[in-house]
DNA sequence: GTTTGATTCAAACAGTCGTTTGATTTATTT
DNA sequence: AAATAAATCAAACGACTGTTTGAATCAAAC
């Protein structure tokens, strides 16, 4: 039966990296088919669409950091037991996993970012793909903040917790935040150094005073 | 001669509401003139081109924001004199221009979004756009945030420049970051609120102290 | 060796895109 | 009122989009 998975893993790949290339918009079917070489009825007959072969490249990618992320976290619960887990710990466990493929793989993490950008640019189902796959982690790891932190709010907490997200996003974003020659991107770039610069912000950040304790009422 | 600007500020308005809701390259030219009713030739009579159209929507209203920044990064540097800058005051003078139109003006806190996000999806040209408009505002507070800051070194300093940039991305961001109905983004929704939560957090990440003492200069 | 199913192929489908044209209407100036 | 410039209009341009079709090619099974 099937054995030629040679065009559909080939179409996934050149669909990869010229989405990372020139964004996703940005590349029709015939730009994909022409570099791999392929007729452009195989995208049809091995993904059905456009949208699904978006899909599949990009869980490809996503799905295997989030499993780390969660089995981190296991690990970190297991060792901790019943005694409040670490908070630098726990910020690692979320981080690295994906810090550490910045620096990597640079095509990864490009078609990382695309989606996450599009995800928001534009108002597709791109959406859905990305929040199968991610949901589960924030929640999980939502709760093992929560224990760690018992002086904040939840709505501190969450508030906390979406900042964070923005700080992974700025180490994940790629170099041209600013204008290029602008040397605001060009810095030090190994997943030890960017942790060792991250972590104590964002545990300094987290263990800050909660500003608010207005009323009773819980505030979410 | 010119009377009937009415046209073309139809025009920007009608660009900037669709842009808004269902993303830049989801809108066509024909959208655009069929809401806002007029001819098709109308938008490259007035501006040129779609793109063209683009960059005023977006400069539109981008411009007044940094220029209110460096306002109020002025006043500051004039009261402050030779003296240290409060770091606070400099973060709510980068942050509060911004984070007010969050909750005073949806459409346009959707415009600009769409902007950064479309910026970094695309490898389009839009970023010229967005980087005339934002340079000098960052190398300014750069500079004022190094002085307010003298423990930290240039990389740090870039580092936790960024840190912030991400943590007002997550303010900005409309709040489907996760999956609707997830309520994660469902809290506190207003510019004091905002502020008195994200001030804390970021000036502690700020001031803890700077992992690397690698070179002569020894940390704290 | 023929049959069967999976894969590839060239060609066309109907639609939409941004842009241009040239005539027509509207407003301002002389 | 005549002349001039600004603005709007309907209609078409060529190029490109994702998708479909039906025949050609290939591999393995009988």
């Amino acid at each position: 039966m099937m054995e030629a998975t040679d065009t559909k893993t080939k179409l996934l790949d050149v669909a990869e990296r010229l989405f990372a290339e020139k964004g996703i918009h940005a590349i029709s079917l015939r730009n994909i088919i022409s570099e791999a070489e392929v007729n452009l009825a195989a995208i049809h007959y091995h993904f059905g669409s456009k949208e699904a072969l978006l899909r599949e490249v990009f869980s490809r990618r996503i799905k295997p950091v989030n499993e780390e992320r969660l089995r981190r976290l296991d690990e970190l619960l297991a060792v901790s037991g019943n005694a409040k887990t670490d908070l630098a710990a726990l910020v690692r466990a979320f981080l690295e996993p994906v810090v550490r493929i910045r620096f990597e793989s640079p095509n990864r993490t490009l078609i990382i970012m695309k989606l996450v950008h599009q995800l928001q640019a534009d108002s597709g189902d791109l959406r859905e793909v990305f929040y199968d796959l991610v949901e589960g982690v924030i929640s999980r790891f939502m709760d093992a903040f929560g224990e760690a932190l018992p002086h904040l709010s939840t709505g501190e907490l969450f508030w906390r917790f979406k900042f964070m997200l923005g700080v992974l996003h700025m180490i994940m974003a790629q170099p041209p935040i600013c204008k290029p020659g602008f040397d605001f991107d060009s810095v030090e770039l190994d997943l030890e150094n960017v942790t060792n610069k991250v972590v104590p912000f964002l545990v300094a950040g987290f263990e800050a005073p909660a500003t608010e304790a207005r009323n009773m009422d819980n505030g979410i």
